[in-house]
DNA sequence: CCGTCATATGAATGAACTTGGATATGTATA
DNA sequence: TATACATATCCAAGTTCATTCATATGACGG
């Protein structure tokens, strides 16, 4: 058996001796598990990538800093008072999360927020945080 | 002059430099570090704080979970098949950001989300993850 | 082409985080 | 009071991540 099921198999035998009848811990486990599926269908992974991209100080400031609309990297550097290498370097990271989207000019390199839904999360955690 | 003000400094020195006129360079500093401080007005720490307790697939799992209903550890660690400290030291990270609440209950304690902006968030992180 | 400029990338360091086993805490039951 | 149990906390090890200096790329102007 593998590692994996021994696991299972340990949580499951708690919720049998927590039910009392074993017939319906299995009924629950089975039910748990159809959960299990149900979430891991969505692409976690890429979820995770976009709130982790958006879980630290530096890129959530980008991010609102671009609500105003599009911005060069070197407004970036006066605003949020770093050095462009960090700029730079959390601008790749929200790119690749697709949170943002580059357009270049030249010397200069534009970004803007690829999607209304952005915003819309900000203001939902502002939400949570204000209770 | 403090290492901060440098890098401002710097920073301003390519922006005077970029629009060629001194005075309105002076000006769009001004502007960008006022939204710096619309920002930086908001509760940074608390709300990447959120979205850091949310960027982990074990934590965005549960949170999934949640959205059920009320639910006990036991039955977290047979549908997220994960070892009890493991869920319970996630648990504790996501009560910390506010993102979930708990209740006891002789041994059991069980936890639900604490506000429906936490599935409002998921949606559209999964909305934006679709495009 | 050559130097300058805006931005991207590489590399090294240190801090922060996840993980899972071991142990502690607190509750119920006999 | 002793035991079993659900959950929390501790600890050590491995991994990921942010930071920033140094360097590379690629575009413009002379």
């Amino acid at each position: 058996m593998s590692l994996e099921a021994e696991v299972r198999e340990d949580a499951a035998d708690r919720l049998a001796r927590l039910m009392g009848d074993v017939d319906e811990a299995k009924c629950a486990v089975k039910k748990l598990r159809s959960l299990t599926r149900v979430i891991e269908g969505d692409d976690l992974n890429a979820e995770v990538n976009i709130l982790k991209a958006m879980g630290d100080p530096c890129r959530l400031a980008i991010l609102k800093f671009l609500r105003e609309g599009e911005r060069c990297v070197c407004e970036m550097m006066i605003a949020l008072n770093r050095p462009q290498s960090s700029i730079s370097h959390h601008l790749s990271i929200l790119k690749d999360a697709g949170l943002i989207k580059e357009r270049k000019d030249g010397k200069w390199s534009y970004y803007r927020l690829s999607d209304g839904a952005v915003i819309e999360i900000i203001n939902q955690v502002k939400l949570l945080e204000d209770e």
